[in-house]
RNA sequence: CGGGGCGUGGCGCAGUGGUAGCGCACCCGCUUUGGGAGCGGGGGGUCGCAGGUUCGAGUCCUGCCGCCCCGACCA
């Protein structure tokens, strides 16, 4: 392509409502255009980088035994009522009605249609295994879209499901594609770790997230500085610390004027913040819950949402709690009736905490577990901080910032059975198919990249997701010599298979290599007036600082060596 | 959904009631050609929308819409 006739400007400045890095070069070198909140139209040069990394994914797959398959967009509501999720998918789905009246929604993911898929299509064990997917585009409403591609509300993904007979079928399919998503990423140029992760709205039991590590990323992994372990913070768990169990004291009320949180309290007696029991109120679906967890640890309100079934917990308003008879700063669990009781196991680990009076300016000593209060729900609800013991056994957790770019589901008969897909089995027995669901969200892929693979002067694109191989500057064309040179190294770069951005704007030299540098090609060749006086052209790898000169008839091996 | 900010030419911005401007970009000409060139000439804006106040509104008032950021929420 040469680049005067390519269509998209770089700008100079950013857009002023631009602020993440991603989406400022993103727009600064012409790869996408904003349309609305969280919506785009990809420019040449963004669709460029967008198809390299759809092929390859597409390749992935394929290598992988996927079989491509493409589902509608607009879906009948009705569909979504079959699997539950018409009401509870977050964001809320987004509806409108046809002409018949009829309810439609815009499809925000695919298991509802990929299970129908497989519902009429598999009658016998013979007929499974399989892995379908589709590179397709969603929408999903979310309240607040931000930093350029990096969350969006359209946005392509690369949805993959697969359909078992058994779990070990189930398991088998799932590694597969594990193990096409790393080569998917390796291919990409990508540093992306696998971690453990919260399944949330998709369901199912097991899930794992892909994840490439960058400072500017919104969620928190933790990983262990001494094992493979590493886990989103929603889902990541420690050893917690234990303490000798000794013999149960007498429960005794105690003043304690003024204090109102667990510091104050651990200060006031001497002890440890371990030896504490703090008590949290949630409001969940109306009803308010009382969480108590050992005073040295806190809440994470994805376990406990998993452990309340699913039920969003909403930290209780002061008029919530007044409301419900407790008293903040000095509530626990103890005594309360009629109010459900969710535990964090970390308080098994120890005995005799000081606990609220439920009445103001006291608190208790010796409280304990069943003695004194109950357990409607016992289990792990605590936060995995940096520092904690990994829960392997093996060295301590670090906590780093990355950007989710896929996420991998064992969904199980979550779906199956809801809207019925099964089959036959040897023995004539009808089961439930076993499925796994597997995304990687395209654009954002491109955007992380960039968060973690960029300088002051624009994009660092690895050569297999950037729109071009290969820079070709031409300076002082209109020397009729230099011209036909260029043209030259053009068609041989070309031939060779390259993909060549062929700069013959009759600009400033200036103005090439700022945009050169701005769009991410891996590879910048030079041919000008001074580059022949020094004996050819200059080749330059993004990433390096200094240019080297070659004949003009080394330049197809030379770029061959600097793309490795 | 709560808090904050911003809507003036393609982009960045100025403009506190009296005929809409600057830089970049764009077009023409000449000169230039190694890190966003120089000079000269030129084109382009219902000032987010609607209503109101006023002799007169980009500017003041009311309502609405849109966008960004923080939070909440989050396949």
């Amino acid at each position: 392509m040469r680049s005067s006739q390519l269509f998209g400007k770089t700008l100079r400045q950013a857009p002023a409502d631009a602020e993440t890095i991603s989406h400022k070069l993103l727009i600064r070198a012409g790869y996408i255009q904003q349309i609305a909140a969280g919506i785009f139209s990809l420019q040449p040069l963004g669709n460029r980088s967008i198809t390299k990394i759809r092929n390859i994914i597409r390749d992935e797959m394929d290598r992988a035994g996927g079989q491509e398959i493409n589902m509608p967009v607009v879906q009948p509501r009705s569909l979504w009522e079959e699997s539950g999720r018409a009401e509870t998918f977050v964001p809320p789905l987004a509806t409108f009605k046809d002409k018949r009246e009829r309810e439609m929604i815009i499809a925000p993911t695919h298991e509802e249609t990929a299970t129908a898929m497989a519902r009429a299509g598999v009658t016998s064990y013979r007929d499974l295994p399989f892995t379908i997917y589709q590179i397709q585009t969603k929408f999903r409403d979310e309240t607040r879209p931000r930093g350029g591609l990096l969350r969006v509300r359209e946005f392509e993904m690369k949805d993959a499901y697969s359909f078992d007979a058994d779990e070990e079928g189930m398991d088998r399919s799932f590694q597969s594609m594990v193990d096409a998503y790393k080569r998917i990423f390796k291919r990409c140029g990508l540093e992306v770790i696998m971690v453990e992760a919260d399944s949330g709205g998709i369901g199912g039991k097991d899930s794992n997230e892909f994840v490439l590590l960058t400072d500017s990323g919104e969620d928190t992994i933790l990983m262990s500085n001494e094992s493979d372990y590493a886990a989103n913070l929603e889902k990541a768990s420690f050893i917690k610390k234990a303490f000798p169990i000794g013999d149960l004291g007498q429960v005794e009320e105690f003043a304690t004027p003024g204090i109102k949180t667990i510091n104050e309290l651990a200060k006031s007696e001497g002890v440890s913040k371990s030896k504490t029991a703090k008590a949290v109120f949630y409001s969940v679906d109306g009803e308010i819950v009382v969480v108590t967890i050992r005073g040295d640890y806190e809440v994470n309100e994805t376990k406990l949402r998993n452990q309340l079934g699913g039920l969003e917990p909403k930290l209780a308003t002061p008029e919530e709690v007044k409301a419900a008879g407790l008293v903040s700063g000095s509530a626990s669990s103890v005594g309360l009736e009629g109010i459900k009781s969710i535990v964090d196991d970390s308080i098994t680990l120890g005995s005799n905490y000081l606990a609220g009076a439920n009445k103001e300016g006291f608190h208790l000593r010796n409280v304990n577990l069943n003695r004194d209060f109950k357990a409607d729900i016992l289990g792990d609800i605590a936060e995995a901080k940096k520092g904690y013991l990994s829960p392997d056994g093996k060295g301590k957790l670090v906590a780093k910032r990355g950007i989710e770019i896929g996420h991998v589901f064992k969904l199980g008969n979550v779906y199956s059975s809801k809207m019925g897909a099964d089959y036959t089995d040897e023995d004539g027995e009808q089961n439930e198919i076993l499925m796994g669901c597997y995304g990687i969200g395209v654009g954002r892929m491109l955007a992380a990249a960039i968060e973690s693979n960029h300088d002051d002067f624009g994009m660092i694109l690895p050569q297999a997701i950037a729109p071009y191989d290969v820079y070709l500057a031409g300076l002082n064309l209109n020397n009729d010599d230099i011209a036909g040179k260029a043209e030259q190294i053009y068609e041989t770069l070309q031939d060779a298979g390259y993909d060549v951005l062929f700069d013959d704007r009759d600009v400033p030299p200036g103005v090439k290599f700022k945009d050169a540098d701005l769009i991410g090609v891996p590879v910048r060749v030079v041919i000008s007036s001074r580059s022949l006086e020094n004996g050819g052209v200059e080749v330059k790898s993004r990433t390096s600082k200094d240019s080297e000169i070659i004949s003009e008839s080394d330049v197809l091996a030379i770029v061959q060596k600097v793309l490795g």
